[in-house]
DNA sequence: ACCCTGGATTAGGAGACCTAATGCATTTTT
DNA sequence: AAAAATGCATTAGGTCTCCTAATCCAGGGT
């Protein structure tokens, strides 16, 4: 049966080229050189043995041989995608699972992820919230969102958006203490990161430092290990804490935490990472779409700049 | 469009896979390794992220997803094929160009050559016989029929037969002059073969030392640069020659020739040769499993040991 | 208990494939 | 008319897919 057939993968090159009337055209829909389709259409042509384009100058046209087969592969490749995805929506797939930091998962992805359940309900997705990064090479988790692993080449890293930190106070600490330099946290409740693999950029310490204050003790106040738990405790009024914009934005947004000072520092981005091999898997690829979106829809609605940049809001 | 189609490629393997509904006989079907098979549908599987099948042991079952799929790739592939094969039929494919000797295309392939027009209305055939042999990678020739050249890895060569070599002479000289031993030869006229590439399987000179008759002066006699002129010769009766069997089967099935001493010696053998990467263009193919199926019918109906072995006909 | 069948797995070599650069012919622009 | 631009063909070369051969493994049949 199968025999007789030609190079299957040429016939989809062969079809965008038809479809456009253009080489180049089909190269940038499959994401191809140009000189791909042109070799992919010669390759075809030369196994049919006849000739599937007229070539002229600016102009593409379909042989009498092309213009039959056309139809037939387009409406081939239709049929073949539509049953696709149409056995993609209604069957159960294999299970989804995403890795990102505990904070980030309650602060950030939980509030969000019903709306992946409405959309992909097929989608059958595990959260695995860690302060330990997988090994994604072992596949027992798909994607991870995190800051930037290394340079990995085999490894799908996107940029989700960019991070910001900055310190935040709950509207009642600030109606006891009102601060409005960073000389004013001398006197104040200072919350800490102590997570073990805290970074530079939420050390109050380098914070302080790097703003000409030095007479704070950074060795008192409270000493989280969960970013979360930090986010908690400003939100409580228990001091101040330096947020991480992802962390913070909806309570800054609903006003439960203000940001200080008008002082925000680009940190890290937040990447969505997962094997090169798995990008293309369906539940992947919607679960990249839907992350991308969601990503900047955040970025548009909790700008840093509008946030972090506002007055605090009358008390 | 394409964008969300998985390689099509391993649909090909799928759909063998699943109409067999075993690894090892699509293998088969497909020219593969069972290995092949397996991975391609590994992969397609990663791909969709679901399974197609059900592995079980020495039974392979469709999982409900690739019972689905499968009828839909069936018939697509089905009407690919069946499309490809129409046009192949009703157009006017490029032409087919074919090598041989001059002697063979006289007395081999132009009496079945016209069986090869009937059976393909649509290959446009040119026939390029010659004494030298074409350099077939300039692709000015695609088919070649010789015998054996070397081992070129570029070169797709298959066997057609066995060529054999053996005297023949006319019924009338024979009449005239019974020959019935090699050292009958002594006063006969004999017919030489002096083509530039002259083999030493149709020299006289050999084939009498080999039978010790050492009485007979090989420079006398008919000379011809052309084999078809040496079994014309022979059949008008104007001395012995030494025949390819391929050259004059039909002359000594018709009579016109008789094999003498029951003496026959098999020569090189008779190869059709193209370009590897020619064989799968259909006109090409066509031609190939035409010239096998005649090259078979040849072997059967002429074959050397009847022909050679019979004793002459009555006068 | 053994073998035997058929798919999975592995490593490694061959070859297909794609890219980037360039060529070429023609058309459009200046 | 000259120059720029367009779009496919061609080339060489590096990457990576694909296939093979060998082996492994599980489950049934004898």
């Amino acid at each position: 049966m199968s025999i007789r057939l030609p190079p299957l993968e040429s016939l989809r090159y062969f079809e965008a080229a038809a479809r456009h009337l253009s080489f180049t055209q089909a190269a940038q829909e499959l994401c191809v050189s140009q000189s791909a389709v042109s070799q992919k259409v010669i390759q075809l042509e030369e196994r049919l043995g006849y000739k599937l384009f007229e070539r002229r100058t600016r102009q593409l046209l379909l042989t009498e041989n092309g213009a039959a087969l056309y139809p037939v592969i387009h409406a081939s490749l239709i049929e073949i995608r539509d049953t696709l995805s149409e056995i993609e929506s209604s069957s159960k797939m294999s299970k989804l699972t995403v890795y990102c930091m505990p904070s980030f998962a309650s602060r950030w992805l939980m509030p969000r992820l019903h709306d992946f359940h409405i959309k992909h309900p097929n989608i059958d997705l595990h959260l695995v919230a860690e302060l330990t990064e997988p090994n994604f090479h072992n596949e027992i988790v798909d994607i991870g969102i995190c800051h930037g692993i290394g340079d990995q080449p085999a490894m799908e890293q996107r940029l989700l958006f960019w991070d910001y930190v900055y310190p935040v106070a709950s509207p009642e600490l600030l109606r006891e203490q009102p601060l409005s330099r960073p000389h004013d946290l001398t006197d104040t409740v200072l919350i800490h990161d102590s997570l073990p693999q805290a970074k530079l950029s939420t050390s109050w310490q380098r914070w302080l430092v790097e703003r000409g204050v030095r007479d704070v003790d950074c060795s008192s106040g409270y000493r989280f290990n969960q970013a979360d738990l930090i986010v908690q405790a400003a939100v409580d009024g228990r001091g101040v804490a330096l947020g991480r914009h992802v962390l913070v934005a909806r309570e800054v947004q609903r006003g439960r935490l203000i940001p200080l000072f008008n002082e925000y520092e680009r940190d890290d981005g937040v990447y969505v990472v997962c094997l090169k091999k798995l990008v293309d898997r369906p539940q992947v690829a919607a679960f990249f779409s839907w992350l991308q979106q969601q990503a900047d829809a955040f970025t548009q609605e909790m700008d840093v700049a509008q946030l972090a940049g506002s007055p605090p809001p009358p008390a």
